[in-house]
This record gives C-alpha cells, sequence and structure tokens, in this order.
DNA sequence: GCAAATTTTAAGGCTTCTCTCAGCTTCTTT
DNA sequence: AAAGAAGCTGAGAGAAGCCTTAAAATTTGC
C-alpha cells in the first residue's frame, strides 16, 4: 500500500516515514504543498496525510485540489487546530478524517486501516475464500492453519487481496508494492507470484491467483459453491 | 438519506434525531443495542450512528454483528471514552468513525457528510442482451457464465461494445484495436470476429455481432421482447 | 562480522496468443 | 447464372508473455 505524507516539519515527516514503512507501507514525502500536490496528482496514492499548515499551498488547499481533479483518494489531515470551524472546514473540503497534532501513532494507525478497508469489507481482515489475511498482526491463513510469508509476499498479496476482483496490472503492483515508478523490465512480480502460488497451494488455497495475460493479475473468489 | 440511531439517553437522541431532521434526514432511534441491531438488519440504512455504552448489547457488539452480516453501511460511534486503545478498539472492530462527546452537532455533520459522499459505486459494465462485458475485472459474462477471452479478443469486444448500436468499420477497429494507421490488407479483423462468434455462441449469446457488408461490423441488441 | 533469510536478477523452457495464408462460402452485380 | 468481391474459417509458424529455477546480491538477526 502505497502512502504520500505532505508535512514540512523533517522531525515529523522522517518519524512517520520510518514508523510507517516498518508496517510495510511504500511511502513518499513531499515538504511542501506544491510538490506534494504535483506528487499526488501525477501518482496513484492509497491514501494521503497531509499537514494542515504548510508553506506555499496550504493542506487544505491541496486537499481541494486533489478533490476537484476527481481524485477519491482517502486523505487524513493532520493538524494543531481544533476548533469546531476548523474541523467542519477541513471535512467539507475533501478530507476523510483529521486528526490532531499530539497524537498517538497507534491511532493514525487505525485511522490509515479504516480508511484502507472501506473500499473492501468493512471488516479489517481481508478475506477470499478460504485464504484470510489480516493486515494488523501481517499473517495469512487459509483456513486454520496459517502461511507463513515474507515481508515483500505478504505485501504483494495484501494489495491483491485489497483489490480482489479488480485486474491488478503489473505497473500498478510494481509502484503499490515496490513503490518504483519507472519502467522497468524486471521480471520480480513473475517470481513473488510463484512463491505466492506455491505456499497458497501447499496451504490448500488453489488457483486464487490468477494471470490475466498481457494486463496483470487478479484474485477472484472461486465461483463453486 | 435515512439514518439509524441507537443512543439510550433520551435527551441525546431526541436533540439527535430533531437536528438530523432539520437537515433533511429520515431519522429512526432506538435505544437499545438489541433493538438497534434489529432495525440495522431488517432495514436499510444509509448510515448508523452508535453510542458506545447501551443497555444490554454494547455499541461496540452491535458495530460488529452488523458488520459479521456482511452489512457495509457507514457506522459512527459516538462515545464518552475517548483513551488511545478506545479509539483504537472501536475503529478495528468496524466502526468507520469516532467521535466524543461532548461533540457539536457541526461537526457530527460534518463526518456524516463525509461517509455518505464515499460512496460512487459506479458500475460500468457493459451490456448488450445477455452479454455483459466488466472491463475492470477483464471478465466476459452470457448470463451467469463466464466466456474466457484472450487480450485481443476482448480488446475488440470491448470496441464494439463501447460502440454498440454503431457501426464500427473496418478501418476504425484496425485503428482502435490493433493500433494499426494505415492501409493494410490484413484479415485479422475477420479471424478474431470469428473467434468471438464462435465463443458468444457456445455460451449462447448468438447472432450479437453482425457483419455490415463492405464497412464492417455492429452489435445490436436484439430485439426481441 | 557471520549466517540465515529475503529480495532481485537472469535465463531457458513452455504455454498461449497472434496473425498470415489459402481454400471455401456467401453476397452482389451484370 | 456466372464472375468477381467480400467475408468466413481452419491450420500452423512465429512471437510474446509467463513460469520456473538457480544463483547472485542484499538485508536482517544474532
Amino acid at each position: 500500500m502505497r502512502l504520500l505524507i505532505i508535512e514540512d516539519e523533517p522531525g515529523i515527516a522522517g518519524f512517520l516515514k520510518e514508523g510507517l514503512e516498518e508496517e510495510y507501507f511504500a511511502v513518499d514525502t513531499a515538504s511542501d504543498g506544491k510538490s506534494g500536490l504535483d506528487l499526488a496528482m501525477t501518482n496513484e496514492y492509497d491514501l494521503l496525510i497531509i499537514d494542515w499548515m504548510l508553506p506555499g499551498l496550504s493542506g487544505i488547499e491541496v486537499c481541494r485540489q486533489v478533490r476537484k481533479s476527481g481524485n477519491q483518494v482517502p486523505v487524513i489531515l493532520l493538524t494543531a487546530r481544533d476548533t469546531l470551524e476548523d474541523v467542519v472546514f477541513g471535512l467539507d473540503n475533501g478530507a476523510n478524517d483529521y486528526i490532531k497534532k499530539p497524537f498517538e501513532f497507534e491511532e493514525l494507525l487505525a485511522r490509515i486501516r479504516v480508511q484502507l478497508r472501506n473500499r473492501n469489507d468493512g471488516d479489517d481482515s481481508l478475506k477470499a475464500g478460504e485464504l484470510m489475511l489480516n493486515p494488523v498482526t501481517h499473517q495469512a491463513f487459509c483456513g486454520n492453519s496459517e502461511i507463513v510469508l515474507t515481508p515483500k509476499e505478504f505485501s504483494l498479496l495484501e494489495y491483491l487481496m485489497r483489490n480482489k476482483a479488480k485486474v491488478c496490472t503489473r505497473s500498478r503492483i510494481i509502484e503499490h508494492v515496490w513503490d518504483i515508478h519507472f519502467d522497468s523490465d524486471t521480471s520480480v512480480i513473475d517470481v513473488y507470484i510463484t512463491f505466492l502460488r506455491k505456499k497458497l497451494d501447499a496451504a490448500g488455497c488453489c488457483g486464487l491467483i490468477q494471470t490475466i495475460r498481457g494486463v496483470g493479475y487478479i484474485i477472484r473468489e472461486q465461483d463453486n459453491q
């Protein structure tokens, strides 16, 4: 999952980046409104974390511009201001959530999870057939037996699961899971798909990841009932 | 927009109901967990507002049950508790947002608006008679049975479907689907039309692709009803 | 600092897809 | 009715894309 942090205080930005990367997010950062907006407009993120007070373009303005372009990416606003008008103003200008500094990292994480799960079922865990992923504990299960995955394997599977029933193109996968923004003729994806399939098959979740030739991969619930 | 408020304190419940009705919401109320859950399960709401502390079933428990049933309706949790664990616990158990008592009505309104605006169930699938094409998942269906198509087959069919009821000339097809911009006396199109017809027929979608001799092809809804 | 685990690269093999070609059928015109 | 034009279809060569494996590079943990 790929996040963008727009925050001018290097301390906070660094702290967030580090913490979120430990949680296996792919994190980009920007230190002012303009460059942040640029990044947000030219790349595809799964979530934006934007500080209200930014040099140049304000966080609200960034948020508004992003929305104006039709982009529905979830936005969490980070702020020291907490008067009623501020909260309402922020939410009405496109933010999905609002968190007041100083905040605890755990709470931010929980709120990020909420925003990311909205696309899916409404339960934190991701399910497809027998397979179940728990993004909080970074565990995968097939039925009751745990499947041990490496971090990259988990990230890839998580991305596929969060986009269950949608095609994940190779370029999106390489962007969201590997955070690579340029063309490259690597075959890491193939290799990791092989890894995953091997482990899933061994655990009993067969045929879950399907290839769409020339496009990418997709996870589809088996339609046998 | 139809809301359900589950709140045991009559004062707060009444205040909310009144205020929200002034905002043109249709509001139902329940004063305990069990009856609230009943209502939520048997009716279709656009949003639930649930107090954490309820007699009988707790708000969290109601929230969890609703989710367990597969219902993705947005939930805002109303609470006096505000320790870190509580927030995280609430969000992780299915709530979409969390608002601390005492709150200002304006803020609640703003948060409701956020939850309600997040829904774009854009079903952009293409249909013609029995045939249904989903460009997002790269799947084609005839009724309920899937038709497996190769990338080129899919592209061609997609192009025809997007121009449903319009004639697609050979030169346009070769431009849009094959990206060939010069005259060429290839017969790929014929071949692929054959492929498609074969697969569509096998699946039960007969006669959908019609030939316009000397011009091209067209997909027409069958006019038998 | 070393060993183990993880990630990445590279290459060969294999499957599947694409497109040409040639013969055939259908349609149109005279 | 015949001849030419346009479209249909099956087979097969070549190409593209994907899978797999092994080994190199990097990171992590002790």
